[in-house]
DNA sequence: CCCATTTCTTGCGCTAGATCAATTCCGGTT
DNA sequence: AACCGGAATTGATCTAGCGCAAGAAATGGG
C-alpha cells in the first residue's frame, strides 16, 4: 500500500533530491493538475529532512506552514498538562499534515513528530487559499483527508469506549499494517521503530500490558517481535480477536 | 451561550414559524451575508420538526441533504456492531450538521438524533458546492465548525487515554453545560433530557458508576440531579476533579 | 570490549470500576 | 387510583489490567 515512494527514496532523502513534478503528480491532492500547474507549485515549496524522533511544530504553534509528507512517517501527539503523551494518529508519506486552514484554525492543534527519517515539501500557510482557489481538486482532497482522519479520531473513541485492552491493540496493530505494513517472508512488519510505549500510547494503556499481550500473541504465532518491530504473521487472527466479544 | 434563541423558540416550533432572514443572519455561516443572499438561501431550504429522540439520518446513508439546526439539541451517535451506543459529540443550536461534503463523504459518518424536540432547515447536498463557491464565509466557517468538532473529539481520547472515570464524567458535564447550559437559581442546569445512561455513553463508563458518582457529588453539593435532569451547583468545584492528580 | 542506556519481560498484589442483583422512584396512562 | 415501564439507587462480588519491582536483553558510544 506504502509503496510507489519506496523505490524512491533513497534519493529522495539525500539532500539532493530533485525536486521532480513526477514526485506530486500521483498524489492525490495534485493528481488532477497539469505539469505547469506543478511547476509552480514546486517552485513555492521547500524541502526539508528530519532525522527519526525529529518535531516538525509544536501543539499551539502559530500555524504558518502546511506540510506534504514525501517520505517517512508523522507520529501526531498531544501531550497531557502533566505530561503523558498520547498519540492521536500516524500519517503515511504522501499525505499533506499539519493543514490548520482546513480546520479553520490558525494554532496546529498538536504536535508532529517523525516516527523515522523523513523528507517533507512545505509551503508558508498564506498560500493555502490560492491553492484551494486554483488548483482543482487541491480542495477536495484535503478535505477527504481531513474526513479520514476524523473517522479514524472517532473510531478510536468507540474503540476506547466500548473494547478491551486486547481488542484495542490488535485494532492498532491492524490500522499500522494496513496503513504502513511491508509484506516480509514472516508476514508483514511494520515499516518504521515502534515500541510497545508507543503502542501503549496509542490505545490508552501500559507499555507492561502492551508487552505482556505481544508475548501471548507471539506465544500462539500471531505475531514476531523485537525491539522497536513487530512483523504480523497472522492478520486474519488479530482480526479475529479485534472483533472478538467478552 | 446558546440564548438568542430561546426568545424565539416558541414560535420556531410550531409548524407555522415563518422563515425570517434574520432567523440566519445572526448564524456564523451567514453572518457575512446580505439580506438578498439570504433570501435565496431560505428559498431552497426545507424546515421540519422533529420530535425528542427522533433520527435525523443514519450512519451510512447517503448523505443527500445538509442541516442547520435552528432549535434544539443533536445527539451524534455512533453503534457498534454489537448494539452499544457510543455518544461522540452533542450540537447545540445554531450550527451545522450533516455537513459530509466538509470531510469529503457522501454518506453519514455518524447517527444523528435529537436530544429533544428539535428544528431543523435542510437543503440538498448538491447545493453545497454553490454555497461554499458563492456565498462568503459559508466556507471557512463550516471549516471552524469541522475543526472545532475534531478538536472536541481529539480532547475525548485523551481524556479517555489518560484519565480516571470521574475525571471524565466531570469533563463531560462541564462540556455540556458550557455548552447548554442554563442559569437557574441553584446553579447552571443541561438544559435537555438527559440519563445516567447517556452520560455513561459519552464517558466510556456504566450508567451504574456515573449514578454512583452524581450521589456522591451530591452529597458533596457540587450538583443536584433528578430523573434525566442534571444541575451543576458548584462549576469551580467540577473542573478542580476533572484536573485532579491521581 | 566494556559500560551506560534504552527497551523489553515477567511475577505479584491491589484496586477502580464492571457486573450482578434487588429495590425504589417517578411520570405518564387508562 | 392503581398500574406500568423506564430511570435511578445501592449493596455485594469479581476481575481486567495497572502499578510496582527486579531483572534480562539489545544497542550504541567511547
Amino acid at each position: 500500500m506504502c509503496d510507489f515512494h519506496e523505490m524512491k527514496s533513497a534519493a529522495r532523502l539525500s539532500s539532493h533530491a530533485r525536486l521532480d513534478e513526477s514526485l506530486l503528480s500521483e498524489l492525490p491532492p495534485f493528481s488532477k493538475l497539469e505539469s505547469q500547474a506543478i511547476g509552480e507549485i514546486l517552485e513555492q515549496a521547500s524541502s526539508r529532512r528530519y532525522d527519526a524522533g525529529a518535531c516538525v511544530f509544536e501543539e499551539g504553534d502559530r500555524a504558518d506552514r502546511f506540510y506534504l509528507l514525501l517520505d517517512g512517517y508523522i507520529r501526531v501527539v498531544r501531550i497531557t498538562p502533566d505530561g503523558e503523551q498520547v498519540i492521536a494518529l500516524h500519517i503515511p508519506s504522501g499525505q499533506l499534515f499539519g493543514i490548520a486552514k482546513a480546520l479553520g484554525r490558525d494554532t496546529y492543534p498538536a504536535t508532529a513528530f517523525t516516527a523515522k527519517e523523513s523528507l517533507a515539501l512545505s509551503w508558508p500557510m498564506r498560500l493555502w487559499d490560492g491553492f484551494a482557489a486554483r488548483y482543482d481538486g487541491f480542495a477536495t482532497e484535503t478535505y477527504r483527508t481531513v474526513g479520514q482522519r476524523t473517522g479514524e479520531l472517532n473510531n478510536r473513541i468507540v474503540e476506547m469506549a466500548t473494547q478491551q485492552v486486547e481488542q484495542r491493540i490488535a485494532c492498532a496493530l491492524l490500522r499500522l499494517i494496513n496503513q504502513s505494513g511491508r509484506k516480509v517472508s514472516t508476514g508483514i512488519e511494520i515499516n518504521f521503530p515502534i515500541t510497545r510505549q508507543d503502542l501503549s500510547e496509542m490505545t490508552g494503556t501500559t507499555l507492561h500490558t502492551v508487552s505482556r499481550m505481544l508475548s501471548a500473541w507471539e506465544k500462539s504465532g500471531i505475531v514476531k517481535s523485537g525491539r522497536k518491530k513487530i512483523t504480523v504473521c497472522d492478520p486474519h487472527q488479530l482480526v479475529v480477536l479485534s472483533t472478538a466479544k467478552p
